[in-house]
DNA sequence: GCAAAAGTGTTTTCATTACACCCATGT
DNA sequence: ACATGGGTGTAATGAAAACACTTTTGC
């Protein structure tokens, strides 16, 4: 397998489809392109990968410069790598959704983007480049995701209660859950610490708090137990 | 984002994990290489991705110039990307696995390999670049997929009997199946043809031949049914 | 005292597992 | 006649689904 010079002319780059949860509706993160092309579209945030960057380093970095937030779940999906997919040359694009805590995040500026939002997911027609079809890629991904990882939590603080929790859920996956269910199933799991916190200023019974507990969760899946909702 | 020359320097690559099934064992196609790097050492079939290329056309051009195969069951799973993954300077690879039919194969010379064998996968112990890593990854990740998808039948002859198929899944799923659990679950999914031809030659009680019906697929699909082992 | 969400068990239904014998063929 | 793998049903077990009322708080 021959190397010359000839070979080394891609770029390829990194796209992050981040998401957040408001409490209410799972949320992406989008950038307005200030250049062309595709000046005035919503974007994912990506960026070309240098030269001496891992791929995840890169992902990691789009994140941190624009959310200022480190320590986040990251995860790799899939690479495009059409021909004409962007205007300006063969450059491929590596695929990665990371999950936040929506609260977490102090939005900063950014030199090629006009506006950074948080965007319901329902609500985005249109992206940049082949954007839309990446975060529909990302997005069935999660879908399956969660359903068989814990990862759920990462997009909660880390005190949540059962019911935001299973808020996160219905809205991931689109689809009502039954209460009581719901709840066996997850403290079955024996993979939360519940605290003896109790929710304020609410007009109702108030609720208790709980956090995923990684320790615990190692110890169940040591005994075999694996992590389906 | 601004696209200077500069960025354009890295080359990037495809490799195929080719999956067989020889009637008793999981297998996998790989070259022995002539050249340094890792000259000697077993490898994945794999090659740089021409400018003007797509990433799938050229996973399918690996494949169609090693065994003349056409259409053929490839799914892209992961890109390697670290620095140092490649003696030679930056390239990316983007790992893909197909599915065959052993029998299929008529293994072609190529240039820059010494030999070209089928391995039984439990043999391998080290490979050229990361490409045992690449292996292993695709490989966990045909097992979870050959659950929830009906890809299995892509590695056997077009008819084949509920044994064949069992042993194919036993194979690839390292675990034993039971006989009448298999077949029942596997015949209500409604998405077999049987034949009335029947095997030749055999000490024993001649088996019925079956084939996969895509048809019967898409219509218990329709109906909101899931494939799953 | 009323509105609003938290919290809690039981029954029914369905899918999964475990398990053993007769059948058709070649030698 | 015997060795070999093909083919078949039922009972027991466990997981998922359906379902309604009481509790605690703020106003």
């Amino acid at each position: 397998m021959p190397f010359q010079d000839e070979f080394y002319k891609s770029a390829f780059s990194v796209d992050n489809v981040i998401f957040g949860f408001d409490g209410d509706n799972l949320k992406v993160l989008l950038i307005r392109r200030k250049h062309d092309p595709f000046a005035g579209y919503w974007a994912l945030p990506g960026d070309i990968v240098e030269q001496d960057q891992d791929l995840d380093k890169g992902a990691l970095k789009v994140l941190e410069q624009l959310t200022g937030i480190q320590n986040v779940y990251l995860e790799q999906v899939h690479t495009f790598g059409k021909v004409d997919r962007h205007p300006r040359g063969r450059v491929i694009t590596v695929a990665y959704y990371s999950l936040i805590n929506i609260d977490d995040v102090n939005i900063r500026p950014s030199s090629f983007a006009d506006k950074v939002e948080w965007k319901e997911i329902r609500s985005i027609e249109t992206l940049a480049y082949d954007h839309y079809e990446i975060m529909d890629t990302c997005l069935k991904r999660l879908r399956r995701n969660v359903k068989y990882r814990p990862i759920g939590f990462e997009l909660l603080p880390k005190k949540f209660t059962l019911t935001e929790l299973q808020k996160l859920y219905e809205s991931i996956l689109e689809k009502d859950l039954d209460k009581r269910n719901f709840r066996k199933k997850i403290l079955s799991m024996n993979i939360l610490q519940v605290h003896s916190e109790l929710q304020q200023g609410v007009a109702h019974r108030p609720a208790k708090f709980y956090s995923f507990d990684a320790f615990k969760y190692e110890e169940a899946k040591e005994n075999g137990f694996n992590f389906e909702l």
